[in-house]
RNA sequence: GCCCCUGUAGCUCAGUCGCAGAGCGACAGUCUCGUAAUUCCAACAGGAAAACUGUAGGUCGGGAGUUCAAGUCUCCUCAGGGGCUCCA
C-alpha cells in the first residue's frame, strides 16, 4: 500500500474533476487521456501555475491546465519554437553564424545572428526551405538541464564554441539553473517551454531582414535580425498576409500623395508640407477641437516658437533635452526653438497672482513644436520634426485632481468616439530616472489609478514607463485593422511647478501654495493624427472631414449651365464642392471621383435639368435618382454640423 | 545617428558598360457618353487599372573617379523605405 501511494499522483483537471495518474506522467499523456483532439492541440501544460513542456514528467499532486494555441501562452510558445526552427535552418545554411537571442514578439518572432555579412532575399528563400525540412521531419523538442554551472558551460561550448553572446546570457543567470532545448542536432540555451515537436508549426513566413544591435544598444556590435511569423494553420497565415497587404494599401504616405493632402521634399526631411486639401482636413480637426475646448471652459493661448536660453535653463530642457532642440543665436544670445509648449505656458501663468477660486484653470495651446528626431526614425506624418500639439495645461489644487482626470477621460471618450476609434488605456508608473519623493509618486499614481478603478475602466500597468516628472495615463487607439496608436496622454507633473516657482493664493490668504499641474494632449500631434485618420478611413473620410465633399459631373456640356446653378447653391452654403465638366464618360468621371474618395457624386443630364433634380451616388455605393438639390443640401449640412461618421441619403 | 535596401518623365516602374524606355497622367484634338463595359488580384469581404489620335515631358537624386564608352562599375554625399523596445 505504501509503495502504491507514492507512485500514484492526483491531478486536478481543468474542468474541476480529479484523476489519478502514475507518478512521472507527462502532460501529453494526461491530455490524451482527456481527449484525443485535445492532445493534438496541446502545446504545453500549466502545472500549479507554471508552464511546462508537454513531455515534462509530473511527480506530485497538482492542478493542471492544458495550453493550446488559443491561449496567449500557447502563442508565445508557438512563436518561440518557430524561432528555434529558423535558427536551426540559418545554421544549416550559414554554419559560421553565431546565435544571440530569438524571442517571440507581438506579431511573430525574430532571431539575431552575428554573421559576417547581411542576409539577402535569396538567403531567406534558402532558410525557408531548410525550415520546411525541419518541420516535415517533426523533431521532438527536448529539454536538457545540466546539474551544475560547469556542466552547463561545457554543454554550451560543445555545441556553440566561441559564442560570447550565449556565454554572457548564461553568466547573467547567476544562481538560476541554465536549461537547453534541443531538436534534432540543434541545441540552444533557452528557458522554454517549447512545443512538443517541430511538426506543429504548419505555416510560417520570414517577413523582414534588419540590422539590430546586441542588447538594442548602438554602441554594441550590429547583428543581423530575421523576422518571421508562424501559425498553426495556413488559413491564419493567409489572414495575416492579407492584413499586411491591406495596411500597405492604406499607407498614409501613399494616400497622402494620391489625394494631394501633404508632401515631403528633400529640402525638408521630417518637415511636411500641407497641400490645400490637407489644410482643409487639418482645419476641420482644429475647428472641432477649438469648439469643444471653448465649450469645456478652456482658455486658449499662443506662445512664441523661439525663446531665450534662460527659459530653457529654468525648465531644465537646456540640460536634458538639448540634443533634440534646434538652437540659434540672435544678437549674440542663445535661443531655442520650442520642443514643448509648457515653459512658455509657465511664463503666462506667472504673469499674475492666481487664486484658488480660479481653479481648475485649463489653458490650451495649439503649439507648433520642433524636435530634432534622428534622421533614420522619420516616417511620413507619423514621425516628423515639426508638429502641432493640441496641448493644454491644467492648474489645480490637490483636491481637484480626481475630478480633472475624470473630466479628461470623458473628454477623450467623446473625441475618439467622433472618429469611431476604440481605445485601451495604460497607466505608466515611476521610471528609474525620476525626480520627486516616493510619497509624491505614490499619491499621484494612486490618484490616477483610483479614478480609473472608480469608473470601472480596464487598464494595463506599464511599470516604470512614466515621465521622469510624474505618472501618466496613455490612450491607445485601435484602428479598423486592429493596429494601435498612442495618441492621448494625461500626465501629472511635479517638476515644472517647482522649476518655475508657481504659486497660488489659498483660502488662508497666503501664496504658500503650489498648484498641481497636469499636461495633456488628445490628438497628440495633429499631423500624426491626420496620418492615423488617413489609414483608419483609407482616405474615405466622413463628410465633415472630406477635403472635397461633393462633385458635380455633367453627362454632356449642354447641361453645364444647369450644373453651375447647383454649384453656386452648394458653394454659398459653405459646402466644399467641385465640378467635372470634362468630355469624358460618366463612368470614368465616377471612377476618378471614387479614386479621389469624394463622398458624394452628383450626375447631371437631361432628366435632372428637366425636373430640377440631381442623381446622387455616394462613395459607399448608395444611389438615388431625382433628388432635389435643396433636400440634399439640408441633409449634408445637418450631417456636417453634427460631424456624423456616416452619411445616408 | 547606425545597418540593409532603394533613387530613371508628374505617378508606377523596366533598362546585360554600347541610341533614354513603357504604362498611367498632363496638354491639344476626336467622341457628348447615365453611375461603367471590360481586364486583373482575392477563400470571402473587397481591391487595382480606366475610350481614340497626336504632342510635350529627362543634368538617370547630387558630386567625384575608373573606362574608348557609365543610368549600368567604384568612392563620397543627399533623400526615401525597412529595422535598431520585445531577452537565454
Amino acid at each position: 500500500m505504501m509503495a502504491n501511494a507514492k507512485n500514484i499522483i492526483r491531478i486536478e483537471l481543468p474542468d474541476g474533476s480529479a484523476k489519478e495518474y502514475p507518478k512521472g506522467v507527462s502532460g501529453y499523456e494526461i491530455a490524451e487521456s482527456i481527449g484525443e483532439r485535445l492532445a493534438k492541440a496541446a502545446f504545453a501544460i500549466e502545472v500549479d501555475g507554471s508552464i511546462k513542456d508537454l513531455h515534462a514528467p509530473i511527480d506530485s499532486d497538482a492542478r493542471i491546465r492544458i495550453i493550446t494555441y488559443r491561449d496567449d501562452e500557447g502563442k508565445e510558445i508557438f512563436k518561440h519554437s518557430a524561432s528555434h526552427i529558423m535558427a536551426d535552418a540559418v545554421l544549416k545554411v550559414f554554419p559560421k553564424a553565431k546565435l544571440t537571442i530569438g524571442p517571440a514578439i507581438k506579431d511573430g518572432f525574430y532571431y539575431d545572428f552575428d554573421i559576417d555579412r547581411p542576409f539577402s532575399e535569396s538567403d531567406i528563400a534558402k532558410i525557408e526551405k531548410e525550415m520546411d525540412k525541419i518541420v516535415a521531419a517533426d523533431h521532438k523538442f527536448i529539454r536538457l538541464e545540466p546539474k551544475t554551472k560547469a556542466e552547463a558551460k561545457a554543454h554550451l561550448k560543445k555545441h556553440h564554441p566561441d559564442n560570447e553572446y550565449k556565454l554572457e546570457l548564461m553568466d547573467e543567470l547567476g544562481d538560476d539553473k541554465a536549461s537547453f532545448y534541443q531538436h534534432d542536432k540543434f541545441v540552444d540555451l533557452c528557458r522554454g517551454p517549447h512545443l512538443p515537436s517541430t511538426g506543429k508549426v504548419k505555416a510560417f513566413k520570414l517577413t523582414k531582414i534588419a540590422g539590430a544591435y546586441w542588447r538594442g544598444d548602438a554602441k554594441n556590435k550590429q547583428l543581423q535580425r530575421i523576422y518571421g511569423v508562424a501559425f498553426p494553420d495556413k488559413k491564419e497565415l493567409d489572414q495575416y498576409l492579407h492584413l499586411l497587404r491591406e495596411a500597405e494599401k492604406r499607407d498614409h504616405r501613399k494616400i497622402g500623395k494620391e489625394l494631394e493632402l501633404f508632401s515631403i521634399h528633400d529640402e525638408g526631411p521630417g518637415f511636411p508640407f500641407m497641400l490645400p486639401k490637407g489644410v482643409v482636413l487639418k482645419e476641420e480637426l482644429i475647428k472641432y477641437w477649438k469648439e469643444l475646448h471653448r465649450k469645456k471652459n478652456y482658455e486658449l493661448i499662443e506662445t512664441p516658437i523661439l525663446l531665450n536660453r534662460k527659459l530653457w535653463e529654468t525648465s531644465k530642457h537646456w540640460f536634458n533635452y538639448k540634443e533634440n532642440m534646434y538652437t540659434l543665436k540672435i544678437d549674440n544670445e542663445d535661443f531655442a526653438v520650442k520642443p514643448m509648449n509648457c515653459p512658455g505656458g509657465m511664463l503666462v501663468y506667472n504673469e499674475k497672482v492666481h487664486s484658488y477660486k480660479e481653479f481648475p484653470l485649463r489653458v490650451g495651446e495649439l503649439g507648433i513644436v520642433h524636435r530634432h528626431e534622428l534622421s533614420g526614425t522619420l516616417s511620413g506624418l507619423f514621425r516628423v520634426r515639426v508638429f502641432t500639439q493640441d496641448d493644454a495645461h491644467h492648474f489645480m489644487t490637490e483636491a481637484q485632481m480626481k475630478s480633472e482626470v475624470n473630466f479628461l477621460i470623458d473628454l477623450y471618450k467623446e473625441v475618439y468616439g467622433k472618429f469611431g476609434f476604440d481605445y485601451k488605456v495604460e497607466l505608466s508608473t515611476r521610471p528609474e530616472k525620476s525626480i520627486g519623493t516616493d510619497e509624491q509618486w505614490e499619491f499621484l499614481t494612486n490618484t490616477l489609478r483610483e479614478v480609473m478603478e472608480d469608473r470601472g475602466m480596464e487598464f494595463k500597468i506599464n511599470e516604470g514607463d512614466g515621465a521622469f516628472y510624474g505618472p501618466k495615463i496613455d490612450f491607445h487607439l485601435s484602428d479598423c485593422l486592429g493596429r494601435t496608436w498612442q495618441c492621448g496622454t494625461i500626465q501629472l507633473d511635479m517638476a515644472q511647478p517647482e522649476n518655475f516657482d508657481l504659486t497660488y493664493m489659498g483660502e488662508d490668504g497666503t501664496r504658500n501654495h503650489r498648484p498641481v499641474m497636469l499636461h495633456r494632449v488628445v490628438y497628440g500631434s495633429i499631423e500624426r493624427f491626420m496620418g492615423i485618420l488617413i489609414e483608419h478611413f483609407a482616405g474615405k473620410f466622413p463628410l465633415w472631414l472630406s477635403p472635397v465633399q461633393v462633385i458635380l459631373m455633367t453627362v454632356a456640356n449642354r447641361f453645364d449651365s444647369y450644373a453651375d446653378k447647383i454649384y453656386d447653391k452648394f458653394f454659398e452654403a459653405g459646402i466644399r464642392v467641385e465640378r467635372d465638366y470634362r468630355a469624358e464618360s460618366i463612368g470614368k468621371k465616377v471612377r476618378e471621383a471614387q479614386l479621389q474618395k469624394i463622398p458624394i457624386m452628383l450626375t447631371i443630364g437631361e432628366k435632372e435639368e428637366k425636373y430640377g433634380t440631381v442623381a446622387v451616388r455616394t462613395l459607399d455605393g448608395q444611389i438615388k435618382f431625382g433628388v432635389k438639390p435643396d433636400d440634399l443640401l439640408k441633409l449634408m449640412k445637418k450631417n456636417v454640423e453634427s460631424r456624423d461618421l456616416n452619411f445616408r441619403i
